[in-house]
DNA sequence: CGGAATGTTGAACCGTTTCAAACGGAGTGG
DNA sequence: CCACTCCGTTTGAAACGGTTCAACATTCCG
């Protein structure tokens, strides 16, 4: 099933169809394998169906920031479709499901269908309008906000309906981690968390966050959902 | 002229023929003015011809991120040809001559010609690709290898074929608008760009900046060019 | 159960910011 | 042509946010 694709409503049902049944295969990865390695060469489009992965880049010293955080219905190397090598690695954050389409079944359908090269236009649209607010968070926000933003954002993209009070949602991700997507320590990380739950604008439970107050969370972010386009 | 259109090697002559016939006004804009506004809805997709330009956007507390570089060629606000409103401001920063194309005009084009569709997508996933590198840049890189990175960045884009030693090329930007790109203050980028002048990794006049060794240069920014998908 | 990975906490340190003051160049008006 | 102002650059000193290092606690997992 790769019915998750995120298509937007900008697909007609006749072109859904047409990209249903185009020839797929579909495999498990386990938390922590490569999706999509740095200077590889794909043949194949990867869908994350399920799971969460998140997308990385290395310095020439060794020090990792992490770009993304990929969700499901999202196409992994949809840059590898029109330029060649991949630049970035993507890795599994927990047990991920990906479905391949090749690239030439899809270039075929892209130029065959203006909507549905129209929504994977729109979704790398709505990818570069997030790299520009991450850009924002770690250039200009201060740990805290970094943190609180970071959240916030998960939390819309995984319930795109709106967030009300009391919304938990699973962030599989170490604080190592969290430090390398925001651009600061696991250290730092842990002080700006501890924090956050000190002053009740997160709970934790594990790996489980609850937000108790959505109002209160986003104002400590300086959070505005506008960037992610989520209303069509 | 709409020429420098950056329509890659992937557009047939037959297809760059039907774009060059669409209807098109041309303006000239000075140097800090308003290219697009965050909260703006277009009917014009806007080419930067001549000229150089930012894109920034603003904190809810007020400071600013500049998150790209727009050189010729670039289409300013492609993203409003599918997404409503604009998430970010864009302003010049020399004088600009910019083309107006209607979205009407420019939508029939690619729904009718997939090989100009393919452009506009590739040219959208190198800047997504560019906004990977800055992140990196700001959340891994320190203050001097920061304004190294970018220095080599803006002049490899200037020169696509490569940088000599004792290139030289304009940079219209004051300290603080450096900072803003950098995620610096701009005292300190004062500071990290006269290190670079101290150790002859550049030199300047005004704003003209001259690379003596461009290997020293990349060396000192941690600089792979990978990340612009120069070569096709 | 034991060992490794992750989370937590404290203290010292350092890169960057902040604030403040001086400097230089370009443009303006007398 | 000089005096004045404005804007950007330069420099110094103090303060701060985040890092580093190190030790210990906890959870995860075979």
């Amino acid at each position: 099933m790769i019915d998750q694709l995120a298509l937007h409503d900008l697909i007609s049902a006749e072109d859904r169809v047409a990209f249903y049944e185009l020839p797929y295969s579909s495999r498990q990865f386990e938390a922590g394998t490569y999706l999509l390695r740095d200077g590889e060469i794909t043949s194949h489009c990867a869908i994350l169906v399920s799971g969460i992965a998140y997308r990385h880049k290395v310095t020439s010293d060794g020090s990792r920031q992490i770009v993304s955080i990929c969700l499901p219905g999202e196409v992994i190397n949809l840059q590898q479709l029109y330029l060649d090598e991949a630049d970035n690695n993507v890795q599994a954050l927990n047990q991920c499901q990906i479905s391949f389409i090749s690239h030439a079944a899809l270039r075929r359908l892209v130029n065959q269908r203006p909507s549905i090269a129209r929504a994977f236009f729109a979704s790398t649209l709505v990818e570069l309008s997030m790299s520009r607010e991450w850009m924002l968070s770690i250039g200009r926000r201060d740990a805290r906000a970094r943190v609180a933003h970071f959240l916030c954002e998960i939390a819309l993209r995984l319930n795109i309906d709106g967030v009300p009070d009391g919304t938990s949602y699973e962030l599989p991700m170490t604080q190592e981690q969290l430090g390398d997507a925001l651009g600061l320590t696991a250290v730092h990380i842990n002080r700006m968390i501890m924090g956050l739950v000190k002053d009740n604008l997160i709970t934790r439970r594990k790996h489980g966050i609850t937000i108790p107050s959505w109002e209160r969370l986003v104002q400590a972010a300086g959070f505005n959902s506008r960037y992610l386009k989520l209303n069509g």
